[in-house]
DNA sequence: TCACAGTCATACGGATTGAGTATCAATAAA
DNA sequence: TTTATTGATACTCAATCCGTATGACTGTGA
């Protein structure tokens, strides 16, 4: 069965005239008979009982016609929705974020892209920088949100920055140093330091060991949680200081004091990251906004 | 767009492989292409990323893969349907049927028909014979309960015998005669009769007349209503006798006595009606399950 | 590294399909 | 009775579509 003789079928139990549902179709009666002829074999079934004045419908034809008609504006819509599909209009969208790092933005952002694109049903996952790449492995995310990603990376993944951070000390409040207005690095000499894992941002963490190394001393480092908070629960618990991205003090921060560090003026990426090769049109789109939103971003970071 | 490149694109889909698909539609891999070729300039977008090693599907792609297939799904369900309306196991029934005739058999019957033709919508309606006529115009049912018709009827609708039933006197439980056993006609005389409407069955109607007429007495007619309750109703008050079918015993009775007549051995006639030309085929099928059920029909009135 | 096998795309020829013309039979209206 | 219109049918021609042959490309295995 095709459509053309479905539709050739709707007009004429529409019209209930051969002739006339030629004249609508533009096309010449015999092509009419010939496509309810070959219908009514197929199905084994007369679908309309004509002598030749009058043409009536049997119940056949009548089933006939609510299916028919349902199919037919099924297909026009399928052209539609696979149209909307490719122009990422339509279909799903799977994002994973550094919660730490996009708590403040990442409501406003899928707001926006909800407002454009009310068609995509977007997934929000909160996920370490690793459980991003593995995701990406599985194709459980489209788009990832976190730091740089290690160069052997950056050919198989586009990374696009959206907004740039400062690191911060975090003190516990009753720390010997915690009454200060700054701190230079040099006085964290003999402090514990707490750092995340490397594995979630390999560039800051290294260029923090740098940071320490340029001023002579190796860090104490007593733990590497993979969670920021967990991070800030240490420091609160006065199991050592750490140095974070300001944007930390988003997060539940009872028992810390952030404190600015004068000798450092590392640039902090967030950066969002998505496999080089064949984008979804989805993910396109969503990239498209957060590029568009990019000053915004950073503004809403610092507020 | 037609049905058979979506049945390629499905098989592409299905099997990633251009030549596969070929192998599963009995045709050749050109042709797979072409469909595929044709498919995605109609709607503007690729549906695969092929190399010619591997063919992976599109987000486009992915929605028409959706759409297409309940779309041919829906195309085989059309036919199986409308040859199913066809045989009549499909579709919509109504029925017209006097009360006062068919309380009795009518559930059953159409429990009967129902459990043979589950996806049939049947609708029942009580009405009058002279509403079913008048039903039978504008198309609101298929098949009629009621006595035999009018002789100018019988080309345009043909009639089957469901069972037949006598006639029996109905009188007031206070009346003079209430005691008797049985009654012959010679002693209506003095009655006054209670009638249904001549139009509700008009065979009966002048058959009962010819009956007083050959025992030499015209009756003394004080009323004509059109439902069989009625008549009962205005015997158990008393304003006169009625003769009438015995099946009108299943009605609500009280006040009112039945009584045989002796003398009378009238065939009260109990038909399906259908017009003779284009009968539905679910009504053909109740029509066959009807005729089947006569010999059943007859003894459950009798019981 | 190279040949091979298997992929999809393309070009071409032929068969099939399908549209359009002409015409017929039937029927309602004039 | 005539006329106009309907749907069915036969026929012709054109478009379409299939199948074959072939090419370009790419993993695979020797």
């Amino acid at each position: 069965m095709e459509l053309k003789p479905l539709k050739s079928f709707i007009a004429v139990a529409t019209l209930k005239s051969f002739s006339a549902a030629a004249r609508e179709l533009h096309t010449v009666q015999p092509a009419i008979s010939r496509h309810i002829a070959a219908l009514e074999k197929e199905l084994g079934t007369l679908l309309f009982i004509r002598n030749t004045r009058d043409v009536h419908i049997t119940a056949a034809g009548r089933q006939l016609f609510t299916d028919a008609t349902r199919i037919l504006q099924q297909a026009e819509e399928a052209v539609l929705r696979t149209q909307k599909a490719a122009n990422g209009e339509l279909g799903s969208l799977k994002v994973g974020y550094l919660p730490s790092a996009c708590l403040t933005f990442i409501p406003d952002l899928v707001q926006r892209f909800h407002s454009q694109y009310p068609d995509v049903e977007i997934s929000l996952f909160e996920m370490t920088a690793s459980e991003q790449l593995l995701a990406f492995e599985t194709n459980h995310i489209d788009i990832g949100i976190s730091r740089p990603l290690p160069q052997e990376l950056q050919t198989t993944f586009t990374s696009q920055l959206l907004y740039t951070d400062q690191l911060t000390l975090v003190l516990p409040s009753q720390h010997a140093l915690a009454q200060r207005q700054s701190i230079r690095l040099d006085d964290l000499r003999q402090e514990h330091i707490i750092l995340f894992q490397r594995e979630e941002a390999v560039g800051l963490f290294d260029s923090i060991i740098n940071l320490c190394q340029r001023h002579h001393f190796s860090p104490h480092i007593s733990a590497q949680p993979k969670h920021m908070q967990t991070v800030l629960t240490m420091v609160a618990a006065g199991l050592g200081v750490a140095i974070a991205p300001l944007c930390v003090s988003k997060l539940f921060t009872q028992g810390c004091r952030f404190m600015p560090i004068e000798d450092d003026h590392t640039q902090v990426l967030t950066q969002m990251h998505y496999r080089s090769s064949r984008l979804a049109p989805t993910a396109q789109a969503f990239v498209n906004i957060a590029s568009e939103s990019v000053p915004w971003i950073q503004n809403s970071v610092q507020a």
